[in-house]
DNA sequence: TAATACTATACCGGTTCGGTATGAAAAGGG
DNA sequence: CCCTTTTCATACCGAACCGGTATAGTATTA
């Protein structure tokens, strides 16, 4: 019951663009030095953050890493559905062939974990990263006064 | 971000056994065969549940498997800890040591994840197996109607 | 003492995880 | 046109986990 590594990574590597200015491109090894993930790996996420259209690519010597959508439009959901596909904490709920009982709308256990699941949804679609990305900046203001 | 099926096959058990007497004895044999589980794999799973305290077990001719907690007093989550051990989301809300930033109350991502899986673990421990039995029970009244 | 249950541990094939390697393709500069 | 710098696409690798099985042992009771 844990999200991965590369979901983790992906926070914090939108999260990093969206306190750039909008359309900046930052390298990939720019972006794994500053955020300390090995430079291979990022590569992966960020093909795949590319594929969920929540950031675009540019090749060659000025290329880099961009955000396609606006941080406002993209949610703690949208990086983890990108990195893990879509999330269902309960397998029968996804797929009926799946459960033990094949039981989709039969089983109470079912019905109070599809609520459960509901909730975490909107929990994590409620968690923009405009509102992370001026956390972020606030607390490096914090940072400069000290 | 999904329960194994371990814990799914937990949940059923739980729920089978809520449905009886309170106290009632049932063998790996006869749960398995009802609940559609490979029968060596409910033994790897009622000890897991009897470790955490929820089930214990009978040894002997006449053993079995039997509540040790009353059904209002389990929650999903409760099963949940039993066959996966404790929830965490994020990695670094556990451990700090696991978060590639060291950012424990330190980064926005983080203090977001916090909140949404305390609405989790509300979610999920909400949930008693007495109100899921009785909507159980309820079900098969409607059914002996048909 | 034999039968029937659970206990403990280990194994097994398959998949995922976290990460690396390699080679190709695009873009721009000289 | 070539060279460098970047991403792209695949594939690989060891370790861990998943779902399940096997085996040998221990407790209980008839």
């Amino acid at each position: 019951m844990q999200l991965n590594q590369a979901t983790d990574y992906g926070f914090r590597v939108v999260l990093y663009l969206s306190c750039r200015p909008p359309g900046s491109i930052i390298s990939g090894q720019v972006i794994a030095q500053e955020q300390r993930i090995p430079v291979r790996f990022l590569q992966k996420i960020m093909r795949q953050l590319t594929l969920a259209g929540l950031t675009r690519s540019y090749r060659g010597i000025e290329g880099g890493f961009a955000l396609l959508k606006a941080p406002q439009e993209i949610s703690l959901l949208d990086v983890v559905t990108a990195m893990e596909g879509p999330v269902s904490i309960q397998r029968c709920l996804e797929d009926t062939a799946e459960c033990s009982r094949q039981c989709v709308n039969h089983c109470s256990v079912h019905r109070a974990l599809d609520r459960v699941q509901q909730e975490l949804l909107d929990g994590l679609t409620a968690v923009t990263f405009d509102r992370l990305a001026a956390e972020e900046m606030a607390k490096k203001e914090e940072n400069k006064d000290e």
